[in-house]
DNA sequence: TTACAATAGATGTATCTACATCAAATGTAG
DNA sequence: CTACATTTGATGTAGATACATCTATTGTAA
């Protein structure tokens, strides 16, 4: 189905135009993808995607100010996010002895082990795309780069 | 900057991978963009989308339905948007006539005042994307296209 | 006509986002 | 050391999203 028909529209502007829309609404597609494969395990992209920063990082701790400059979404509020992991018990958070200013974020033994049933289940997500190529994700991966610099 | 170098990872497991990545990251970046540029009008780009819907049907009227069916995200609460921007009194709505489930929904004068005001400042916001190419443009359509086709 | 299904929309709850502001701790210039 | 700026994170508020559930209305088959 074309975006057109998806939103029910007739025609766009121009390229450019229905290039922003196409963004926007594929990145919707993808993340309701992974909202539903996350379900079972009880937890949000966001949520998964702090985990995953935090598994790169172990055993060392992680900080709220690490965890915000490394999120998809650098306006979310990793302290929330932080605290409700915290109270799922998939991470644990202490303040930080040499700098009381910081916390020191990990992820627990049960974090560590949710991720492992989602890898075994889903890897990184990505064999939802394997209709497309290598080369076209390297195709689409510089275009959207290249998107992001400032006229 | 790079995307790898934006969310400070130092690889991805794939081209697939990064390919996900990017289209969420840089939808947020476009919605950014277009909240920051939206601003002055006290509207937020969901907002926007729906005043675009209904100056699209105006002078009929849409329905919640409709509304819907046609925003990016399908899932957000129509019904509340409608009454966030009804309370801005750049929408009415009432109930429809001939069947009373429904509920009728223009744009006023004033909304049309607004989106006139935001499209001679900014048009489709797509000038901001003046250093992609039609053909650019094009192929990221057509990747993103096939992107959603469900395997 | 009377059940019952289907449709349209509203509402409740939890989570998340955007953004401003606050407080505590630390760094630094005088 | 003191005053002030900076850093780090928490919190308040408004809006938005995801999803379930509820109500009112209409359609439809017996």
């Amino acid at each position: 189905m074309t975006l057109e028909q998806e939103i029910q529209q007739k025609q766009f502007a121009s390229d450019r135009q229905k290039m922003m829309i196409n963004i926007i609404y594929t990145a919707g597609y993808i993340n309701q993808m992974m909202r539903e494969q996350l379900k079972p395990y009880g937890i949000s992209p966001p949520q998964y995607n702090i985990l995953r920063i935090l598994r790169g990082q172990h055993p060392k701790p992680a900080t709220v100010k690490l965890l915000t400059n490394r999120m998809l979404d650098k306006m979310s509020n990793a302290s929330r996010l932080v605290e409700t992991l915290r109270k799922k018990e998939l991470i644990i958070r202490k303040i930080c002895p040499n700098d009381r200013r910081r916390v020191e974020i990990k992820i627990t033994k049960l974090g560590l082990q949710i991720l492992s049933k989602i890898d075994a289940e889903h890897g990184n997500f990505d064999h939802n795309f394997d209709h497309i190529s290598d080369q076209e994700a390297r195709t689409l991966n510089n275009i959207l780069d290249k998107t992001r610099k400032s006229t």
